[in-house]
DNA sequence: ATATTAATGATAACGATAATCAATATCGAT
DNA sequence: ATCGATATTGATTATCGTTATCATTAATAT
């Protein structure tokens, strides 16, 4: 599962992991699927993310990847998502920032943050 | 339903909103609640929100409700949600930077962002 | 007033996820 | 290795939010 999540870019549900790995293991069960998310998202080895079309979709956490932090871009025409990853040190500031002043206000314990763009790509602003 | 909306703080779902009209409007179904939400969210008079519990939240837009813009930080724990308000001005002009480049370099046209805070509430911590 | 169209709501369908539970696998102690 | 306890698996069913269907009612235009 964690091989998979690592070898695409996609943003796969629960159930494009099951059908990719099936397969492989015909006799994986698609609640195993679930249940190996649950884990791996509590363990934060993949994030688990909601673009709005009804189901959850995950990635593998970028640590684990190797990856740079990285921020969606969602087309609410055609649910094409664009992982963006400019603007890192400025957005970083000011998130970190905004993370340690919300965590002594609210006296919250912050795990997490959620940064998205919702707007139509060129073809379905065209389309429009 | 944006007399609702506007009245509270909450952030209701379709149910919430069909429960608290029924006692004013007995034979009103939830079927036109949803339809008139998704009416509504097109219009963009309502904000539809999900803060990964299984359901849509409604909020009536800032604008019509005479609202200063905010975000929300939400307990994993109890699902609560805080709005916040605060680190305004440093936000907006990193949201509009960065609104601007991401529109020119993926030619996007951008409607929305959403920005939230994932963590665990005083109490909630404690209970861990 | 009547014909056409749109809005409503009861019901059923759908789809993602979670609960249940029997079967199987794993592990610890002897 | 063997036996018993415990944990994991997956097929099935249940749940719950949301959407589709469709007959009924309301609104509108002629």
């Amino acid at each position: 599962m964690l091989d998979i999540l690592g070898r695409t870019h996609d943003h796969l549900s629960a159930n494009d992991i099951f059908v990719a790995l099936h397969p492989s293991y015909p006799h994986l069960g698609l609640t195993t699927v679930y249940r190996t998310l649950d884990l791996l998202a509590n363990l934060d080895l993949v994030i688990r993310f909601d673009f709005g079309d009804g189901r959850s979709r995950f990635e593998l956490a970028e640590k684990v990847k190797g990856d740079r932090h990285h921020h969606h871009l969602i087309c609410t025409g055609c649910r094409k998502i664009i992982d963006y990853r400019d603007f890192h040190d400025k957005e970083m500031e000011l998130i970190e920032a905004t993370q340690k002043k919300l965590a002594r206000r609210y006296r919250f314990k912050i795990s997490n943050h959620l940064m998205q763009f919702f707007g139509l790509c060129e073809q379905c602003a065209k389309r429009k």
